[in-house]
DNA sequence: CCTTGATAGTGCTATAATTAACATACGCAA
DNA sequence: TTGCGTATGTTAATTATAGCACTATCAAGG
C-alpha cells in the first residue's frame, strides 16, 4: 500500500471539519457539500474536497456528504475512534487549565493521572484525579499503558520531565514550556508555544513595516 | 519598497530564533553562527539565514552575528521594541493561566485589563488588575488603546466578544475558542485550539494507519 | 601584505501545497 | 429509460516553501 504523506496542514484542517461537522449533526442535519463545510470553517471547497481525497471517498457525486457518516471516518482517521490515556505534569495555572478544559475529555483524552514536584500540590485532587509526585511518574504512566503527556512545568525542568515521560512508554507528548526539546525521532512531539502566537499577530499588526 | 510577502512559518520561527538568542545572551555569549542557532532551535543553517536574508543583512562573513545585535534586530522585526496593551477577556481556568503566564510580560505584553461577564468574579484582582465587567469593555478598552485583545470565554461567546473588541478599536486577536470566528480583514486573527493540537499527535501515532 | 579558513548572503533547484479546471457519477424527473 | 443538474473525485497548473551549492567577504596569522 502507498503510505502517501500527508501535509500536517491537512490533519489540523480535517480536526476543525470534525468539530463543525459535529455542530452541523448537532443541528439535525443530515446532508452537506464541500461548499457548505467551505463556508464552515473559513477554506476553499476544493482544499476541503483534496483533504479528504487523501483518505478515500466519503461523498456521492451530485448529492455531497452525509454529515454523521463522514464525521465518524474523519474522527477514525484522526484517531479518535477509542479514548486515549493521558497524563498531565504540573499543576500551575496552565496545567490547571489544561486539566479542567473540556474540549479534551469531550474529543475521547482522558486524564488519567497527574503528577507535580511541589509537595504542597502532591495530594491534592484535581477533577478527580489525585496528585502524585515526580518519583511516581514513571511506573503509574507505564502501569495506566499511558500514551501521551501533557507537559506544563516550567521550562528548565521540562527536558528532564520528558525523558521520564518517554522512559515509562509514551508516544506522544504535547509541550507548553518554551524551549527546545530533544526526544528521539520515533516520538511525536508537538510544541504550543503562547507568545510565539502573539508575536506572529504584532508583527503582521505592524504591517510588517516596522523593520 | 519590499512588501516581499514573508511566510509565516518565517516569523515563527524568528520568534524562536529571538528566544534562543536570549537565552545565549544570557550565558554571555558574544557572537554566535547561523550553524550554532540551527543546533539551538533544530532547524537546518540555511534556513536560519534564509529566515534572515528577508530583512536584511545581520551578520559578517566568515565570523558570524552579533547575539545582542541580532536579537535586537529580530526583536524589532517582531515588532517588540516597545510594549503592546493588551486586553484579556474571560477568567476561567484558562484565563487565569494567560493571566500569570510570564511570557507575556517577559516579551512586553502588558495585560493592561481583564473582563468577565460573571458577577461573582467581577471585582476580584487578578494579578493586580481588577475585572472589569463586560459591558465596560468597549470604553475601557478604546481608553486604553489597547490593540490586543485575548479571548477565552467559551465558544458560545466568542463571536460577541470579538465584535465588542473590534468595536473597541483593538487591532489584533487571539482566540482559544474552538470556534471559527468572523473578522474583517484588517483585524489580524489567530486561533489557538488545544485539542487540535492533541489530534495532531494521535494521527501521527496511529501511523497514519488507522483508517 | 598575502594566504587560508570560515561563514554570511544568494541564486537555483526540488519539493510541497494550494488553487483551479475538468470529467465522472449519482439522483431526480419527465 | 433517458437526459439534466449537481457536487464529487482527480488531474493539471500555479504558487509557496525549503534545501542545496556556490560566491563573496571578513579575520587572523605567517
Amino acid at each position: 500500500m502507498k503510505t502517501l504523506k500527508i501535509p500536517e496542514a491537512t490533519i489540523i484542517r480535517l480536526s476543525v471539519y470534525s468539530r463543525h461537522l459535529t455542530d452541523v449533526d448537532r443541528k439535525g442535519i443530515i446532508t452537506t457539500s464541500s461548499g457548505e463545510i467551505a463556508d464552515g470553517v473559513g477554506v476553499s471547497p476544493a482544499q476541503v474536497r483534496k483533504d479528504l481525497a487523501y483518505f478515500g471517498e466519503f461523498g456521492t457525486r451530485g448529492v455531497g456528504y452525509n454529515v454523521k457518516d463522514l464525521r465518524q471516518h474523519i474522527m477514525r482517521i484522526l484517531g479518535l475512534s477509542a479514548d486515549w490515556s493521558v497524563t498531565l505534569v504540573g499543576v500551575g495555572n496552565l496545567g490547571l487549565a489544561l486539566s479542567t478544559y473540556k474540549g479534551f475529555r469531550d474529543r475521547g483524552f482522558i486524564i488519567t493521572s497527574i503528577f507535580d514536584a511541589d509537595p504542597k500540590k502532591v495530594g491534592t485532587v484535581v477533577e478527580g484525579v489525585e496528585v502524585l509526585p515526580i518519583d511516581q511518574l514513571e511506573t503509574v504512566v507505564r502501569q495506566n499503558r499511558t500514551q501521551i503527556g501533557i507537559v506544563a512545568v516550567p521550562s528548565e525542568f521540562a527536558q528532564e520531565i520528558v525523558d521520564q515521560l518517554i522512559n515509562a512508554g509514551v508516544a506522544a507528548i504535547l509541550n507548553f514550556a518554551p524551549v527546545v526539546l530533544n526526544v528521539p525521532p520515533e516520538i511525536e512531539l508537538r510544541n504550543v508555544d503562547l507568545a510565539v502566537n502573539l508575536e506572529v499577530l504584532t508583527f503582521n499588526v505592524c504591517g510588517q513595516r516596522c523593520y
